[in-house]
DNA sequence: AAATGTGGCAACCGCCTGCTA
DNA sequence: TTAGCAGGCGGTTGCCACATT
C-alpha cells in the first residue's frame, strides 16, 4: 500500500496568501521547522494544501531569500548557467544564493528572454540568428565606415579586435599603397579577418583558424605577425562556454553574452536599421563605465547601445531574421 | 479621466522521480 | 514487489500595477 493522500483537496483555500497565513506559516516552521508539509496546515491552522505550503515557504518566506533587482553579476551568471543547463532553474538557483528558481524563472522569462529575442538571438540555443557570413558579404559591398566599424568591437573578442586596431594604425600609414595593392583590401580584408575569427569561430577549430590569421596577417604589407594574439588561456580544454575578457562565449553563438542589453536600433520593430552612426563618441559610450548610473539597468542598455548600426539595403527584409 | 495595453510576479497545475508502506 | 504519495520541478496562468492612448 501506497501512503494517504497529502491532503483532501475539497475546501482548501487557493490564490494569494494573506499576511495572517504568512505568520501562522512562519511560526510554525520557526518552531518545528520546515518539512512535513502533508500535517504541516493543519498543524498550523491553515486551509491550505501542504504543497502550497511548501510553496510558499520556499519562494517567498524563507529568511534566506533575496529580495530586490537582479545584479549584473547575477543576470551573467544566469545567462552562462543557462548556456549551460536550459531551462534547470533549480539547478541555476543552487547556483545564486538567496534567489528562488520561480524567481530566476520569471526574471528570465520576462526580461532576458524577450531581451535576446529582440537581439535576434535564440534564448533556447543561444546562438544568433543572425547570419554573419552573409553580414559579412552585406557589409564587404556596402560603404564601410572605418570609424564605426570600431562600434563593432561590441561584437568581438577584444583580443581580435586589439589586432584589428593594430592593423588598422598599420594600413591607415600606407593606405595609399595599400589600395595600390591588389592583394591587399583594405578595410574589407580587416572585417573578413574579424568575422573570420569571431564569428566563423568554432571552439575545437578556434586555434587552427588562429594560425591562418597569422598566415593572412603575414601577407599584409608592414603588418608583423607579433601582433597577432589570442587569449588561449580562458579557452583550452574548454568544451563548453567560455570567459574571455569577462565575456562569455559558446560554440556556435555569434556574440558575446555580455552584450545582450539592447535597446536602440530594435529589429523587431523597425523595418530598418538606422544608418550609420559616425559619432566618433560612440566607443566611448559603448565601453565608458565613468559615468554615474543611475540603475544596473542603464549600465547595461548603454553598455552596448548602438553597436549594431550598418548601412543595409533596404531590400533586405529583417523579419526573415526573426 | 477612462479605456486599453503591457510587464512583472506570485501562485497554481501537472508531470516526474524517488521513497515508503 | 509494487501501488501510490510526497516532494521537486518546469510550464503556465491570472492578478495587479503602471504606462500609454
Amino acid at each position: 500500500m501506497g501512503r494517504t493522500p497529502c491532503c483532501d483537496k475539497n475546501g482548501l483555500k487557493k490564490g494569494p496568501w494573506t499576511p495572517e497565513e504568512d505568520q501562522k506559516l512562519i511560526q510554525y516552521i520557526q518552531i518545528h521547522g520546515p518539512g512535513n508539509w502533508r500535517n504541516l496546515p493543519k498543524n498550523a491552522g491553515l486551509q491550505r494544501c501542504g504543497k502550497s505550503c511548501r510553496l510558499r515557504w520556499t519562494n517567498y518566506l524563507r529568511p534566506d531569500i533575496r529580495r530586490g533587482r537582479f545584479s549584473f553579476e547575477e543576470e551573467e551568471t544566469i545567462i552562462q548557467l543557462h548556456s549551460v543547463l536550459g531551462n534547470k532553474w533549480s539547478a541555476i538557483a543552487a547556483r545564486l544564493p538567496g534567489r528562488t528558481d520561480n524567481e530566476i524563472k520569471n526574471y528570465w522569462n520576462t526580461n532576458i528572454r524577450k531581451r535576446l529575442l529582440r537581439m535576434g538571438i535564440d534564448p533556447v540555443t543561444h546562438s544568433s540568428r543572425l547570419d554573419f557570413l552573409d553580414l559579412s558579404s552585406l557589409l564587404s559591398s556596402t560603404h564601410l565606415n572605418l570609424s564605426s566599424l570600431l562600434g563593432l568591437q561590441a561584437l568581438v573578442n577584444p583580443e581580435i579586435f586589439k589586432l584589428a586596431n593594430s592593423l588598422l594604425l598599420s594600413n591607415t600609414e600606407n593606405q595609399e599603397l595599400l589600395l595600390q595593392n591588389q592583394n591587399s583590401q583594405g578595410p574589407e580584408l580587416l572585417l573578413q579577418i574579424l568575422l573570420q575569427n569571431q564569428l566563423l569561430h568554432n571552439q575545437s577549430t578556434i586555434f587552427q583558424q588562429n594560425n591562418q590569421l597569422h598566415n593572412q596577417v603575414s601577407e599584409i604589407p608592414n603588418c608583423t605577425p607579433q601582433n597577432v594574439s589570442c587569449s588561449s588561456q580562458s579557452m583550452q580544454g574548454n568544451a563548453g562556454p567560455y570567459l574571455m575578457n569577462g565575456q562569455i562565449f559558446q560554440e556556435n553563438m555569434m556574440l558575446p553574452l555580455q552584450n545582450y542589453s539592447y535597446s536602440a536600433s530594435d529589429a523587431s520593430e523597425n523595418s530598418t536599421i538606422q544608418s550609420l552612426n559616425n559619432n566618433n563618441n560612440q566607443n566611448s559610450q559603448n565601453f565608458s563605465f565613468e559615468t554615474p548610473l543611475s540603475s544596473i539597468e542603464e549600465e547595461k542598455e548603454s553598455y552596448c547601445s548602438n553597436f549594431m548600426k550598418f548601412e543595409i539595403p533596404e531590400s533586405l527584409d529583417f523579419d526573415d531574421f526573426l
